[in-house]
DNA sequence: TCCTCTGTGCTG
DNA sequence: TCCCAGCACAGAGGAC
């Protein structure tokens, strides 16, 4: 940040009718329970109150349009002429906007004959006379035109603040250019015409190259486009009269007691009052008509005493809450700094890297704290680690961690990130690190002798840290309530991140020479795939867009239309609809099948994978630990959860996917794990007999259902038998089952009802699942994770057979997921100890990957498949397939 | 230009 | 009325 010393007052400048627009634009669906729309005076509030925050005005001012600009009108008739009348449901959210502003005691300008932006601009000028600091804060780009000195722009959208190089950098052309550029390029909003036929990219150009409108008119001659040339030509009234509708006027008889629009403590009386007729329980939380809670100590270190007196202060087995920020966002480079707490309201921010002000006394005063057994607080733990170990740092070996303690409390939330749970469990908005950098604003930067360049991310920094002891102090009481949730948390998901963090920074060694080949043999197929179709179809037209697809199909070539989407009820191009019309002898769907096939393929693997590989020729996926509401793990950036395998022409991909040099590859999986559970939690002795035996399960089942002796089934009956062993875990209905199978929904139903009559513990077990879920709202695994399903009421039908069938579910899917990580828990122990050269490598559901040497193979093979499938003793035998190979497609049998 | 929604398809 | 759980790509359309 450039220092730049100012005692100059900042008067902010607030365009309140556009922002009025983009709130009501930008939040769709916000109403209160009377049915009013309240989604413009929610996002209103929200610019107010940030900016307002972030920024700290010394004054400030709101001007509205009141009633039609009559000047302008004068100018040019069809000035916003196609403006349509405001809606509805956002004119009747204006009072309450008004009612707010007073709440926050911020002047309110009506601009009458006039627009609002002829006031902001001339009472920026005048204000700028009289020495203050003008901030516009608006969305509307018209607005660069005025900035200057002392005056800036703040674009409340994206919260940024533009000075005249902003505006050059932004815009493409300094300030003073602006209106030049909007007299050729125009603006639609405000119906100013400007040049037809030359756009924003066009207009630039030539203001760039002529300097300025009447520069591009003496040297029309010079313009390379006919096009270009002969609508200057013909438009020259139209381009003159856009530039003066496109000036802002700055000279306007403006009332010159700026006193007036100094800044008061808001109403909190007035706001509460107002946010809870809208319904806004954050805002009316935060504006509780008492006092506001006290400030947070947020202090930054500059010696290593600094460090040991704020440790000292804490109990010796107080735990640490810890935040490592990395010096480039997203990135495992150096650590800038970490901020620590040991109190909710308390934080001590140090600097680390020697760029703010890191020395090597503050970075050893961390490394003892990291070296010392204080347990530290971590709200996703795994990410610290991997910072921590990335950068050599030391890494401590225990944490607790608060988004894992959210997850096991609910595994259902949209999002466990730490935004999202302070903001539900403290109701309290943290700053980004994006944010942060933003509140650096133009004018407040006061750099005194001795402050840290941190000083802007203070707050951002330090809150990471003892928010996290905020949600510590509300989360695990909670936990500790209930027995199986806390073994959950303790004996699965804590010591499993430090597993999971170890197989993130190995990552898993890519073949990039291997996918570039395929990746060209791939494109000429598809070149090739293409010159066909658009041959067939008489036209050429983008294979990939379903729109595109749809109209050629359906209304060019005039296929009958077999489906139709489900939201926007357009013409459904999926492989069922495209198999069911190749098979009525269209040629075009099979080739789009195809092409379909290879494209997906090549973008989301062939091509997407070589790109994300590191240095060290590996890619380091992330495992996501608090994402699936059953309990399961999620991988992504990139996903390796989904790398295909069921044909052939997208298992060759896992070629790519190879064991460091001599090595291999060791693949484990469990074996009809899901069926097994439901076997073990419902009792049904046939099935457990069924497994228990080793038998085929699938024939099995056929042979029960059928009633025919195990070897005389055909092979449609055992696949019968299948698809419906796979749709009880899922809840199919008898119409899906008659679908998959091709058959009536009378036989897909019998079926069913043979099935259950089979095996009538499941049968029982659905409806003990179920009944759990009514009378609770929650069902559990068989640890005791829970998940909750607030639908199962639901009226609607669709809704609550949804409900239901989560319900059935997530025990299964869950308990699966337990299992998984339990293993995975004491394989990393057993390998540690007795096969260090052994390193788990990935995860997908009901398989572990391993990476090891490729003499002792065998000898690890055993261990890790008597470690899962010793697991946990279930009612039947965990069976576990091992298969080793220099790549991932070879570990397989 | 960036962001969100939609359709589609890959895995267990 | 269409089967649980995920993630990612590409296209389309809006932005006040």
């Amino acid at each position: 940040m450039p220092p730049k010393s100012s005692k100059r007052p900042k008067l902010f400048l607030v365009d309140g009718s556009n922002n009025l627009y983009r709130s009501y634009f930008a939040i769709r669906n916000l109403t209160n329970s009377a049915g009013m729309a309240t989604n413009a005076v929610y996002g209103f509030t929200q610019m107010l109150r940030k900016m307002l925050k972030d920024h700290e005005p010394d004054c400030i001012a709101v001007a509205f349009d009141e009633g039609p600009s009559t000047v302008r009108h004068e100018q040019f008739e069809d000035y916003k002429k196609d403006r349509k009348p405001m809606p509805d449901d956002l004119s009747v959210q204006i009072p309450l906007v008004y009612e707010v502003l007073d709440g926050f005691r911020i002047p309110i300008i009506h601009a009458t004959e006039w627009e609002a932006d002829d006031f902001i601009g001339s009472l920026a000028f005048a204000a700028r006379e009289r020495g203050y600091d003008v901030v516009l804060a608006t969305s509307d780009k018209d607005f660069f035109q005025l900035v200057g000195d002392n005056i800036a722009f703040y674009h409340t959208g994206r919260e940024v603040m533009y000075d005249s190089k902003g505006v050059e950098d932004a815009f493409g052309l300094p300030p003073e250019k602006v209106v030049d550029v909007m007299a050729i390029w125009g603006d639609a909003i405000d119906n100013i015409p400007g040049v037809p036929g030359i756009g924003e990219k066009g207009a630039k150009a030539l203001i760039q190259q002529f300097g300025s409108l009447e520069g591009v008119y003496e040297h029309l001659d010079d313009i390379k486009r006919a096009s270009q040339r002969k609508s200057l030509e013909e438009n020259k009234d139209k381009a003159f009269l856009s530039r003066d509708l496109a000036k802002i006027k700055c000279d306007l008889e403006v009332d010159p007691d700026f006193d007036r629009l100094k800044r008061q403590e808001p109403d909190r009386a007035k706001l509460h009052d107002v946010f809870s007729r809208l319904e806004f329980a954050s805002l009316m939380q935060e504006f509780l008509p008492e006092a506001p809670a006290e400030e947070k100590d947020r202090r930054i270190a500059t010696s290593a005493a600094d460090v040991h007196e704020f440790l000292g202060a804490a109990a010796k087995d107080a735990a640490i809450g810890v935040w490592f920020e990395p010096s480039t966002p997203d990135a495992f480079d150096e650590l800038l700094a970490c901020s620590i707490s040991h109190r909710a309201s308390e934080s001590l921010l140090i600097p680390l890297a020697a760029s703010v002000g890191g020395t090597p006394e503050l970075q050893a005063s961390i490394r003892t704290m990291l070296e010392s057994d204080r347990t530290f607080i971590a709200h996703d733990a795994k990410l610290q680690m991997r910072r921590l170990s990335a950068t050599g740092w030391p890494v401590p070996a225990r944490f607790d961690d608060t988004m894992l303690m959210s997850y096991v409390i609910n595994p259902g939330l949209p999002s466990h990130t730490l935004a999202n749970v302070v903001r539900d469990r403290l109701k309290q908005d943290i700053v980004s690190r994006k944010e942060s950098a933003k509140t650096a604003s133009l004018f407040e930067i006061d750099h005194e002798a001795g402050s840290s360049p941190l000083g802007s991310y203070q707050q951002y920094l330090g809150e990471k840290s003892d928010v996290t002891i905020a949600l510590r102090d509300m989360l695990a009481p909670e936990l500790g309530r209930d027995p199986a949730l806390l073994d959950i948390y303790e004996r699965i998901e804590l010591p499993l991140s430090p597993v999971l963090a170890k197989m993130e920074e190995r990552g898993i060694r890519i073949d990039v020479g291997l996918l570039r080949q395929m990746s060209s043999e791939m494109g000429v197929q598809i070149a090739e795939l293409e010159k066909q179709i658009y041959a067939e179809a008489g036209i050429e037209f983008n294979i990939n867009s379903p729109a595109q697809l749809g109209h050629i199909l359906f209304e060019k070539l005039q296929y009958p239309v077999v489906k139709k989407t489900k939201t926007t009820k357009s013409f459904s191009t999926s492989v069922e609809v495209l198999s069911e019309l190749a098979s009525h002898g269209y040629a075009v769907p099979q080739l789009i099948l195809h092409h379909r096939e290879l494209h997906k393929l090549k973008s989301t693997y062939v091509d997407a994978l070589p790109q994300i590989v590191g240095r060290d020729g590996r890619v380091h996926t992330s495992f996501n630990q608090a994402v699936a509401a059953t309990g399961r793990l999620s991988s992504s950036d990139p996903n390796l959860q989904n790398i295909p395998i069921r044909t052939e022409q997208g298992r060759v991909i896992r070629k790519a996917f190879i064991a460091d040099d001599g090595n291999v590859l060791l693949s484990a999986d469990y074996s009809q794990v899901e069926l097994r559970i439901l076997a073990h939690i419902s009792g049904d002795e046939d099935l457990i007999e069924t497994f228990r035996r080793g038998a085929d399960i699938h024939r099995a089942t056929a042979s029960k259902m059928f009633s025919i002796p195990e070897d005389q089934l055909t092979t449609e009956q055992r696949r019968a038998a299948k698809t419906i062993n796979f749709g009880v875990l899922y809840g199919m209905s008898a119409f899906r089952l008659s679908n998959e199978l091709n058959i009536p929904t009378g036989q897909a139903k019998d079926f069913i009802e043979a099935y259950f009559a089979r095996y009538p513990k499941i049968q029982q077990y659905l409806d003990r699942t179920l009944g759990e879920a009514r009378t609770t709202g929650k069902v559990t695994t068989l640890f005791g994770r829970v998940r909750y399903i607030p639908e199962i009421h639901n009226r609607s039908f669709t809704v609550r057979g949804n409900a239901e069938r989560m319900a059935t579910n997530a025990p299964i899917q869950g308990t699966a997921a337990d299992l998984l990580k339990l293993a995975m828990i004491a394989l990393d122990k057993r390998l540690e100890q007795e096969a260090r050269e052994a390193r788990m490598l990935l995860t997908v559901h009901d398989e572990i990957v391993i990476e090891t040497p490729e003499a002792g193979a065998s000898r690890v093979a055993g261990i890790v498949k008597e470690t899962m499938e010793n697991i946990f003793p279930l009612a039947v035998p965990l069976a576990v397939d091992a298969h080793w190979g220099k790549s991932w497609y070879d570990a397989k049998d």
